[in-house]
Parts: structure tokens; C-alpha cells; sequence
DNA sequence: TGCGTATATAATCATATGCTTATATGATGA
DNA sequence: TCATCATATAAGCATATGATTATATACGCA
């Protein structure tokens, strides 16, 4: 491992938990390529957008992720500073890449792209 | 990564699932290191035997663990052929080593040591 | 100022989860 | 063969989880 902090076993058991959700897990893996927006993530997880909005809350609540507002519209990035990235990071080495969502997002044209 | 074999999501997310428990991720790191019988988790995590032995079942149902009887006793080891264990292993890899519960154990005259 | 769009939150509900207690199974040893 | 120990399984229950619907909030624009 390249860094000698361990995680506490709850700490831990925690972050996996929320990683054991596979739209949580598939909107971490986006997100370590790409920004993206709640209605992106709507139309990607073709679920409502409370549902959406839910599963981001849990990943803010912890801190997984950043949250920007850039007119309407709000930005989610993934927290690279989070003390537990490293952990993190390891998981999502092992993922398929997401980049088939995105280009599908963008060939509907409905990627939102600011400034 | 040192593999080309990614896990799909729908997997991915089930395994983290699965080690998303206390209990069961820190017995996942202890048989990392240490082959261990129901009653020694039974006294590690000072829990009922029937919870500890639902707990195994989780693990041993997707074969992130092996069992073998000897005598009245079952052991579980983890098992390192599992196509998914590079994933384990980076994960467990960022958590404290769980030695002490072992060496309590032994100090206690509990552990149990076959063959 | 008022409307439409994007997002968050609250309330509710069905299902999943993890424990408990009770019981079954299987090995050991007198 | 019977008693005991180790373990597994089943049933029941309280809590957690993830969705839905309804509503609130915030921004952009006419």
C-alpha cells in the first residue's frame, strides 16, 4: 500500500456500505472521469430524481464528494482529499470505466457542459 | 492494477455490500492471516453463535470463504482463488492488522489449534 | 415580478438486514 | 447408545435502506 494510514475497521465498514449500492458505486466510478450534474446522473440511472438526489446526499454526507453550483444547475466532483480516497481509489481500480454514459449522454445532446 | 480483469458493477457492489458489516469485514481481515473456527469469532466478537454463523454464511455463499470440518470443530480460511480476491485483498490491505484479537485469544487459553 | 427549470427535503412504504430464541444436525467420548 | 459440544438453520422481530410522491427552495429569464 502506498501510504501507511490505516482505516479503523468501522471507518471503514462504513465507506464500504455506502459503496455496496450499485448506483452509488457506478456514480463514484463517473465521477473519478467526469463531473457531472443531477439531472445527468437522472438520465444515466434512469431514476427519478429524488432517488438521485438521496444517493448524492450520502456520498456529500461523508464528504465522497463535492458539491459546486454553476447556475442551475449543481456540479458533483469527486473529493480527492478525502482522508479514505486512497481506499477509495484502490476499489474503484478494479471497475469497468463508466465513459459508455457519458457518450451516450453527449451523442443525445444532453451533456451538460458549463463555462 | 496489477490485473486486466475488471468486476462488473452489479458484482462489485455486492461484494462491497457484503464487507460493508463490521463483523464480517474484520473477519475477512482476520482469516487474512489466520485460519479461524465459529466459536473463536464467537468469542472474538462477543457475539451469539447463531449471529456469527449467519454472518460466515453471507461470506461462504459467494466463496470469499472456504470451510473444512476437523473434527467437532469447523474451520474457515479465506479463499485466495476466488476470481474476485484481487479486489479483497486491495481493500483489506488498508486496514490495521486484527492480530490482537488472536493473541487475546491465546492468552486466554482459547484459541483453538488443530493437527 | 412571475414562471419554468434544477435540485433538495419530507413523509411514506415495501423490502432487506441483522439480531434473537428455538431447534436440528453432526461429531466426540464415556 | 447417550450426553455433550460445536455448528447450522428456521422463525420472528426491530431497524435500516431505497424507492415513491408531494412539496419546498434556488436560480435564470421574460
Amino acid at each position: 500500500m502506498s501510504s501507511k494510514e490505516y482505516i479503523e475497521l468501522q471507518r471503514a465498514s462504513q465507506l464500504l456500505k455506502l459503496l455496496g449500492d450499485k448506483t452509488r458505486l457506478t456514480m463514484m466510478k463517473l465521477l473519478q472521469t467526469h463531473d457531472c450534474c443531477v439531472c445527468e446522473f437522472v438520465e444515466i440511472f434512469k431514476m427519478s430524481q429524488p432517488a438521485i438526489s438521496q444517493h448524492l446526499r450520502k456520498l456529500r454526507d461523508i464528504e465522497l464528494v463535492n458539491e459546486e453550483r454553476k447556475g442551475q444547475w449543481i456540479f458533483y466532483s469527486i473529493n480527492k482529499k478525502h482522508e479514505d480516497y486512497p481506499l477509495i481509489q484502490s476499489v474503484l481500480a478494479h471497475l469497468p470505466l463508466q465513459d459508455k454514459s457519458i457518450v451516450e449522454l453527449e451523442s443525445q445532446g444532453l451533456r451538460i457542459l458549463c463555462e
